[in-house]
RNA sequence: GCCGCUAUCGUCCAGGGGACUAGGACGCCGCCCUCUCACGGCGGAAACCCGGGUUCGAAUCCCGGUAGCGGUACCA
């Protein structure tokens, strides 16, 4: 089995384009087959090198590895000429100058479910002749057998005037050329398919197998965009995603394992994965189960595993105990400084929550919570927890009535990990003092 | 307009002639746990697009309608 992933690249790789690469790399792996990536880069104005490098870096952060290439189609010119040159001379394809306003003209005549025919002439464009009658078939591994009628095809340009050559005649004879054994890819394409069985048929060339992946949409059903948040696999990492959420996320818009599990490592994927089941319908991608299933992952991480993708995250050192008392409360790498980041920055400032617990109260508790921490040195659980406590029954009032107080005066605000785990991961000096700092005149 | 694809809870995925009282997950609601926020546990509400046909029997097969989406470039 040979498969190819071929971005056109026109900017960051998106979700849509991520899975497909996903889906692509599972067979290949499932099968022991090959992997392939090729660029089309045939539309010079929007192929750059920054922009290549971009779907590079997108494959590599996700993990995705192939086994041949990148190829540029570009690079390929030489050979495009020659099988160009070849149909021109058989007689499979013809130069026309025809363009918009003479199809519009054709189909005004002809009648608009009629396919344009040109007559060849001795410059312009290369069209590729499609026969009057019958019909071509695409054999689908999602969707069965779609049969496209000639006459509602139109001749397809194949070259420019220049004789540059178009993506439909490119990608079938890159397909060829590189053996591809099986084309999987969005649906988008299922309508060109017939244009690209057609070029194969003209050069005497057996097809390959074709899946057409449904649709990727946004939460509103139109197409993803970035008004509904990260649509591009760069955002997704700068927001904090972990990139085995987000390819376990993809792999079920579009398929779901026969026992219907959610979370799947990639190794189940790749043992699970398999092509037929995959959806025919079109999925909308939703960001809260994404959340959901990131923070699956990141407490499936081993602490020191999740500090060291925290310190490269946020760029700060010396994050181990912190993290260690926060990863119950993050679902992605962006929630741990907002929650955490008191600990080394100093208290944020919340005045709702000082206002409301650090009142008279409030403030007759600290001084009683910290004579009762004074004398520990260092902190640690087994001494914070029976000194606080000490103090709620003391006091004959909730546990709450202590501790928010006494989280607000060391985190500034009224959320943050739980109250014995920071004092101890700040520190017998630290804590006195945001205390202190609290109950000063 | 023309050509084509698709149609199960709000969303994603199961189920593909009788096993359906339609299953799982996210989200939502309630309860439990609880020092906040979470995590976790338990429970609940929530769907077969509409109309015909085939059949003893249809969510499932067929046809039509409708809707959504894609293609219709000398883009990919």
């Amino acid at each position: 089995m040979r498969v190819r992933f071929a971005p056109s690249p026109t900017g960051a790789l998106h979700v849509g384009g991520a899975r497909t690469a996903l889906y692509n790399w599972l067979l290949a792996r499932h099968d022991g087959g090959t992997l392939v990536l090729r660029i089309e880069d045939t539309d010079r104005d929007r192929s750059t090198p920054e922009n290549v490098e971009q779907i590079l870096d997108a494959l590599r952060w996700l993990g995705l590895d192939y086994d041949e290439g990148p190829i540029s189609q570009l690079s390929r010119t030489e050979r495009h000429q020659e099988v160009l040159a070849r149909l021109l001379e058989e007689g499979h394809a013809y130069r026309s100058t025809a363009a918009k306003p003479e199809v519009d003209a054709y189909k005004a005549q002809h009648g608009a479910e009629r396919g344009f025919r040109g007559q060849a002439e001795a410059e312009g464009a290369v069209r590729l002749r499609v026969p009057d009658d019958g019909s071509t078939v695409v054999h689908d591994l999602i969707r069965g057998d779609t049969t496209f009628a000639h006459v509602h095809l139109d001749d397809p340009v194949i070259a420019r005037a220049d004789s540059s050559v178009l993506y439909n005649f490119a990608v079938a004879v890159d397909d060829l050329d590189a053996q591809i054994t099986h084309v999987v890819r969005g649906e988008d394409h299922l309508s060109n398919t017939p244009k690209q069985l057609l070029v194969l048929k003209a050069l005497g060339a057996q097809p390959p197998i074709y899946a057409h992946l449904p649709l990727l949409h946004g939460q509103d059903g139109k197409k993803l965009s970035k008004r509904q948040g990260a649509s591009s696999v760069q955002e997704f990492r700068d927001d904090g995603y972990l990139p085995e959420a987000l390819l376990n996320y993809l792999a079920l818009l579009g398929w779901g394992s026969e026992d219907d599990e959610t979370i799947l490592s990639i190794d189940q994927l790749v043992t699970q994965f398999a092509i037929e089941r995959v959806s025919r319908n079109p999925a909308r991608f939703d960001h809260q189960k994404l959340r959901w299933l990131n923070g699956r992952y990141v407490r499936e991480l081993s602490v020191d595993e999740l500090t060291e993708r925290l310190e490269a995250f946020t760029g700060r050192g010396g994050l181990r105990g912190a993290v260690e008392i926060s990863r119950e409360k993050m679902q992605t790498l962006a929630d741990f400084w907002p929650l955490a980041g008191f600990l080394f920055d100093g208290p944020a400032d919340d005045p709702a929550a000082r206002e409301k617990w650090l009142d008279e109260d409030g403030r007759a508790i600290l001084r009683e919570v910290r004579e009762a921490l004074q004398p520990l040195d260092p902190l640690t659980m087994a001494n914070v927890q029976p000194a606080l406590e000490g103090v709620v029954a003391a006091r004959e009032v909730k546990p709450k009535q202590v501790f928010q107080p006494v989280r607000v005066a060391l985190a500034g605000r009224a959320v943050s990990p739980g109250i014995f785990e920071t004092l101890v991961v700040l520190g017998r000096e630290q804590s006195l003092a945001r205390i202190d700092a609290v109950l000063a005149p």
